[in-house]
DNA sequence: TTAAAGATTACCGCAAGGGTAAGGTCAAGC
DNA sequence: GCTTGACCTTACCCTTGCGGTAATCTTTAA
């Protein structure tokens, strides 16, 4: 199958396939004509990439998930320790938001939002005073 | 006062102060011999900066931020709007990772984290049945 | 005097592709 | 046979926000 098929069925983009390809991350078999041809198993593997870029997982994490899930004597431990890590970084990038969100929400809160220059929100970022 | 020091003052990085002035978002002034020479008002925009920064603008929104913040005749509605566009991109950041989240939970609820390759995890990032 | 500390510019690198150019290929319609 | 359009290829630059390193001044302290 060519490579904007192969895109289309995993939910991918086309250049996300070819830098997948040029990482090393999945290499498809090429035609006669050079064209990329992507296998079912292939197209499977994408499918894999897709779930877990989805879920947070970088590239090169994936990688790893990759290499545990076509590893036979792999240990469950060492995916969910993958998974745990991950769920850590992603606890951690919303307690950054949410912290964010209440400052936004603040700064918002305390401007007029009209015609006059007067803007509770620049003098706040200016270092100006709290309450 | 030079650039290590404004750094300090500032809570950013010496990198980070060359970078602004490479993009001309803040010019310091230069000594004799060369070097940057940050006024107090410099210090001051950088604390704004860095604040700004903090609260999740990407340099370009604070360039914005910074023009209101100088411009007399501004409008507390622009400002205004800047909060409030930054508040929903972050809503929507949250609303990923919040579904992140659950995701990454349950995979590794399901997966016993043993010495036994049989793993949760990985079947289901291979597309495995649900439940 | 000399060595350490701090300054300068310049360039390469990251993540994860997106965008565009210049060109080969393939199938359909005339 | 010819052309047109859709699809494929490689290659290279762009993005964000600096971090790291190198080579080269300047200043400061011992």
């Amino acid at each position: 199958m060519n490579i904007s098929r192969a895109a289309q069925q995993s939910g991918l983009t086309v250049k996300a396939l070819r830098y997948y390809e040029s990482i090393h991350l999945l290499q498809p078999g090429r035609s006669a004509n050079g064209y990329r041809d992507y296998s079912e198993r292939d197209l499977e593997t994408l499918r894999f990439i897709q779930r877990a870029r989805s879920v947070g997982f970088s590239v090169e994490e994936v990688r790893d998930l990759l290499e545990l899930h076509q590893n036979p004597s792999r240990r469950s431990h060492d995916a969910k320790l993958l998974v745990l890590g991950k769920l850590e970084h992603v606890e951690t990038q919303l307690r950054n938001l949410r912290e964010m969100r209440t400052t936004l929400r603040d700064l918002a809160q305390r401007c007029a939002g009209d015609e006059s220059p007067e803007c509770a929100i620049l003098d706040r970022l200016a270092g100006g005073e709290h309450d």
